[in-house]
DNA sequence: GTGAAAGCGCTAACAA
DNA sequence: TTGTTAGCGCTTTCAC
């Protein structure tokens, strides 16, 4: 690697040696301040064009007092649909208030404080997190400062803050209620980590809706099944379990995804039924096309960032959390009777 | 909305005041530099902690001549798998450089500007983009200061920079000659906008393929298909026209899935073949499973990512232009042969 | 309508 | 090992 020597960027005062003026004047005119002629200020603008100028919004911010027009997401994964959907609830916000959303994927738990810190310290405007660590409460010293912060799809631990999640354990009860009207009683579950909050309360929603029957036997819940894979694995050993389930629910997209691979695999499509939380492009595509519990995530986004920029503004009431519904789409694949109706 | 009174951040001279020390032996605690002594800098930094103190890198970076640690991403989607992708390979090598990267997505082609503008003016040391709008030719400006600059997916316009593409011709190639050698004649090409680079290369492939064969009718060429129910509708005409293709060659994920939903709706799907370019995760779940064009979108993102770097080391040699293999799978819907082999 | 001076929080360069 | 001075490029304040 050679030594580096980046040629110098115009600055403010270089635009205004080259007119002639004072480096306030093209400060003015740059950002359409009043106070400045008409014809200063266009031929500011001139000259600024000619010379390829961009302010430097790092100087700027600065003398501003850390108001940097930006606003920070940091989420595990900067993709699947789910935060694609995410995030372009934010931008619709955002845009509207003027404002850049830049994202950081933390790919990794053990990074997500080193990049909510990076973030921080940059000076973002605010944050809407979805968090994946076991612990935010390094966040205080945010807070304290008055850094807003807006939680998503999973409230935060060891700190409080506004929180936007959606209600996985309706969705859940939902979702068995569904498979009980169709004569299922033994119902399978095959979903991700178990320390994850919308785990937790997507398991308790199909608990909820099992109390009032005989049982929901801890042998037919199998969680901490990360990745495609592992949920087909963990799908394939319930189909083939002594007493198997008649129908599977599973509290992901990847689940679902490794479920239909499985069911598929042992021919079983069309007998056992199968609910996956929240939906994906190709679940109508699937034999049979996959009932799902569907989240509206785009609106998740946008009350994320309309919390934040209420918050910005200054609005320093209690912590709001906001839940949002869920809906069942019937698609055929949950719609599947019972084969051996329960005793 | 209230008038907004954000308390202060602690800077390094309330903890230099706390310590009883200079800011710039502050400075060097925090940082890690020689020439403290052991003692100082722990007392420095257990107060830094007490205090909640997060350095302002706006500050740190202004001196600094504008090395902000922080390489941009702007693309059209945050997401997609494609971008999951292409930022997953990103950040693997960011990480090992120790920077951190931001995406920014503009959503629509009118924003590329805007969005680009806005990171350089936040000083980025680098810029990947997936290039969406007609032209490019605004950043010159950033060149000419110095900004390395990667294209992604599609090169530049009115622009050289360096550039990491797949071999989209030599994907529609063999996507073509593969479904000549399984006895296609009439092949029909549903696609996203013919603007687009990838959409011109995957079509170029497409003819030069059947360039041998005597003819590739206009009639089966539907481009500008935007979205999936713009490509379902496509190819249904297509399926519908008195000399159907006996075949499909989706130019992209979307246009792959609207036309198997076409399919499926003239229960044609074991009877045309169909081959999608990029692989989406559920193409094996369909019915038939889907043949697909893959591109390796991981290594795109780390060549973007390592030629970056390397500018932003110093290497100023002339712009590099990447082209990444793509890989035919086969997983039955290409593998269909024609139903009446051609005169 | 315009400009001079000060300073945002930090680091480079140098001095002690 | 530590501190002082200057200044990164901009905006704020105030004077003209």
């Amino acid at each position: 690697m050679v030594g580096e020597r980046r040629p110098a960027r115009p600055t403010m005062k270089d635009v205004a040696d080259r007119v002639g003026i004072s480096i306030k004047s093209v400060s003015r005119a740059l950002n359409r301040e009043p106070g400045i002629s008409a014809d200063t200020a266009e031929q500011v603008l001139r000259v600024a064009r000619q010379l390829g100028f961009r302010r430097n919004d790092l100087a700027r911010s600065l003398r501003r007092r850390d108001r940097t027009e930006t606003i920070g997401v940091v989420v595990r994964h900067a993709s699947t649909r789910f935060f694609d959907n995410l995030i372009r609830g934010i931008d619709e916000v955002a845009a509207e208030h003027g404002a850049l959303v830049l994202t950081a994927a933390t790919r990794m738990a053990d990074r997500e404080e080193s990049t909510l810190l990076a973030m921080s310290s940059r000076r973002v405007d605010g944050l809407v997190i979805v968090p994946s660590s076991a612990d935010q409460s390094f966040l205080h010293a945010e807070q304290a400062a008055g850094l807003p912060l807006v939680f998503a799809d999973r409230p935060p631990t060891g700190i409080s803050a506004d929180t936007v999640i959606a209600d996985n354990a309706g969705g859940g009860y939902a979702a068995t209620r569904h498979l009980l009207a169709h004569g299922h009683r033994r119902i399978g579950v095959v979903g991700a980590q178990s320390s994850v909050f919308t785990v937790k309360e997507r398991v308790s929603g199909y608990r909820a809706a099992l109390a009032g029957t005989r049982d929901a036997p801890p042998e037919l819940v199998r969680l901490d099944c990360v990745g495609a894979t592992a949920a087909q694995r963990a799908a394939g050993e319930l189909l083939r379990l002594p007493e198997p389930p008649t129908a599977l629910f599973c509290l992901n997209n990847v689940c679902t995804i490794g479920a239909a691979r499985a069911l598929r695999e042992f021919s079983l499509g069309n007998q056992v039924a199968l609910v996956g939380f929240d939906d994906f492009d190709t679940a109508d595509l699937l034999d049979p096309p996959v009932t799902v519990v569907a989240q509206d995530v785009d609106t998740m986004g946008r009350c994320a960032a309309q919390l934040l920029f209420a918050r910005i503004k200054g609005d320093d009431g209690p912590p709001r959390v906001t839940v949002l519904p869920t809906h069942l789409i019937h698609r055929g694949s949950g719609e599947i009777a019972a084969r051996l109706p329960a005793t």
